[in-house]
Order: C-alpha cells, then sequence, then structure tokens
DNA sequence: TATTGTTATACTCTATAACTATA
DNA sequence: TATAGTTATAGAGTATAACAATA
C-alpha cells in the first residue's frame, strides 16, 4: 500500500486559476485585453461605479498596477474616471455605454471558454462549485 | 432593480487561485522556495516517480520553465533526476529522502495558509469544494 | 520525421520604494 | 500625520523560437 498524499485544496484552487487565466488570456487577446481588463469591466458591471482603491480590492491587483490597467479601459473609452467631489484623492471608476456594450458581448465568449474548462462536471455541480467560490470570495476582503 | 452580473465561475477561479497562490508564496519565502517548486514536491508525493515532461503537465507549467524549477530542487537534494533507459530522452524525476521530509514538513504550514484561506467555509464545505476541484483538475490533462 | 529536454530571450505580471495631492 | 493615486523600477513568472540528442 503506497503513500499517496492528496493535493491540497489550496494548490488546486492556484494551478485551475492559473488554467483559467490562460485560457481567458488567449481568448482576450483578439480584442487586445488582459484578463484584468475584463475582470475590472466584469466588477464595474457587478458593484457598479466605484473609487479606484475599491476596483484594486475587488480584482485583487495592487493598487499600483491597478493605474495601468484602468488607464488603458479609459483610453479605450470602456470606462471614466472622475474625481469625487466630496474627497478630491478619489477617482471614481465608472462603466460607459461601450464598456457595457463590450462586457455584453464578451460574456457569451466567456461562457464558452467556461464551458471548456468545467466540461468535467455536469450542471448541477458547477452551480455547486459556483456557489461556493462565490462565497469564498465575498470573505476575502 | 439593478442588474447585477454574477462573475463567472472561470474568473472566481483565477481570482482565488491568484490570492492562493500569493499566500503560498509568502510562506515558502522562508524556504527560499517558489510556489512551483512545492508543486512539484506534492506532484511527485502523489504519483510517485515520473518523467519531466509529466512534472510539467501536472503542475501546469511549460516544459521550458520546467527545466529550471527542477534544476533547483536537484540542487538542494529534494529530487533526483535519472535518464530512463528505456528511452534515453526521458528523465525520470523522484523525490529523495530530504524531498519526502521536506514535504512533510511543509504539510503543516500548508495547512495552514489554507485554514486563512478557506476560513470561510465550514468543515463540509471544503471538503465539497476539494472533491470538486479535485475532479476538475484530474480532467485537465 | 517526431519527441524530450534544453537554452536564450522577449514579454507580462507582481512586488518594493518613493513621490504628489488632498485630507 | 494619514490616505488615494501615481511613477519608476526590479524581480518573478510566462510565452516565442530554435537547438541537440534520441527515437
Amino acid at each position: 500500500m503506497e503513500e499517496r498524499p492528496d493535493a491540497s485544496t489550496g494548490y488546486l484552487l492556484a494551478r485551475l486559476g492559473a488554467e483559467s487565466r490562460r485560457r481567458w488570456a488567449r481568448m482576450l487577446a483578439e480584442h487586445q485585453l488582459a484578463p484584468h481588463h475584463l475582470a475590472v469591466l466584469m466588477s464595474l458591471g457587478h458593484v457598479g461605479p466605484v473609487h479606484q482603491q475599491r476596483v484594486s480590492a475587488l480584482i485583487g491587483v495592487d493598487p499600483r498596477n491597478t493605474v495601468a490597467v484602468v488607464d488603458l479601459l479609459q483610453r479605450r473609452g470602456l470606462v471614466e474616471r472622475a474625481v469625487d467631489p466630496g474627497d478630491r484623492r478619489r477617482n471614481t471608476v465608472t462603466l460607459t455605454a461601450d464598456g457595457v456594450d463590450l462586457l455584453t458581448r464578451l460574456r457569451e465568449q466567456v461562457d464558452a471558454v467556461e464551458d471548456v474548462l468545467l466540461g468535467g462536471l455536469p450542471g448541477h455541480e458547477r452551480e455547486l462549485l459556483h456557489g461556493l467560490l462565490s462565497r469564498l470570495a465575498d470573505t476575502l476582503p
């Protein structure tokens, strides 16, 4: 009887997360976007306009590295930055109409990529997984 | 009623995977190792000696980038490379006794990191998540 | 000719330090 | 003094191309 230690959950998360990111990257390359850019669009679509600091926390990217990500999206007219009148240090980031449009169109491709990645699980288990990951993500910040 | 599109499962995987990797990296820094190094040790502990090509597939790292990872582990005496007599192009990678020792000692710290990351989920849901991720990882290669 | 491992290299992503402006 | 955003930059990780040895 051989010892066969199982991989840890944290490792499986990192391993599958890297795989998912890789597929996202390939899909997004045709749009000249990187995973972080879509992450921002999806986050804004999810929670609405927020300060740039909050964007960083939502997508799990350091504030300094978030600057360039939002810069590109702004240059493409997908998001807008507006100084918060209540605290002029803060930038409120908002999806533009073009941003919403692109997000809507990308969702289809996102789902297609996902179908391949999660192909090994039947539908009800995918929903189960999604629920668990979703709750886990909410407890992070 | 505001539109609140939910984040995709693939995105949640990438997001949580990056977080997990970050915590692994901080923990492993004291041992002068990177996540990929532990990934190799865990994989070998899981499936036993395998060709380097298979190591690449298991940890999800390109063969070219795997070379340096195995190089370091070999220099530290944690794994051994042996030419396969049956096909001399191939290197069989094996855990050394020191490698097994380190892996055993690291498992404790891995579990501690994991407890923090998965703190938001009760025990039975962690097991559920582990099972789902485990099956998903098996369908990848 | 195809495959395993390898090197060199360019590119992307992430982390460390320090600055500006507002508070 | 502390915080939001920014810049510059070094370091780690990943991807592109080409090669040697073996099959």
